[in-house]
DNA sequence: CACTTGACTTATT
DNA sequence: TAATAAGCCAAGT
């Protein structure tokens, strides 16, 4: 079973627990990429499609770049989607920032492993 | 098969 | 502190 890029990032991005954040490049450090956090932006820009190929729904609002920007908002149904799905997770964002974002981080090598 | 693009990150100037 | 360059690699053209 050869196991795709995305499918991994998938994968990871699925166990981001509610109420919790990470970024693409702790994503893709953790896939082995050091580098690799525009292959993850990648997997998500997919996502849509990904979502009716497999029927589920990834949680990509949970993914940030590692700022704690929404930097990917307007690759949502409209940009201020993923902030509403936030809030609505007890996450406070303020000006597309991510507030507390070392307490809502969730580091998939710390704490999947 | 070569070139471009990208929801990023780190280092350098 | 802000702007630029380089590094990463899969897909699309």
């Amino acid at each position: 079973m050869k196991t795709t890029f995305q499918q991994d990032v998938i994968d990871i991005v699925l166990q981001i627990p509610k109420g919790r954040v990470t970024s693409y490049g702790t994503i893709a450090k953790f896939l082995g990429h050091n580098r690799g956090a525009r292959m993850v932006g990648w997997v998500m820009n997919n996502c849509h499609v990904i979502n009716e190929t497999k029927q589920i729904k990834i949680p990509a609002h949970r993914v940030v770049n590692r700022n704690g920007l929404l930097t990917g908002r307007f690759h949502f149904e409209t940009p201020t989607k993923m902030q509403e799905l936030l809030e609505a997770e007890s996450i406070k964002i303020k000006d597309h920032q991510i507030q507390d974002f070392e307490t809502v981080f969730w580091n998939p090598q710390t704490e999947l492993l």
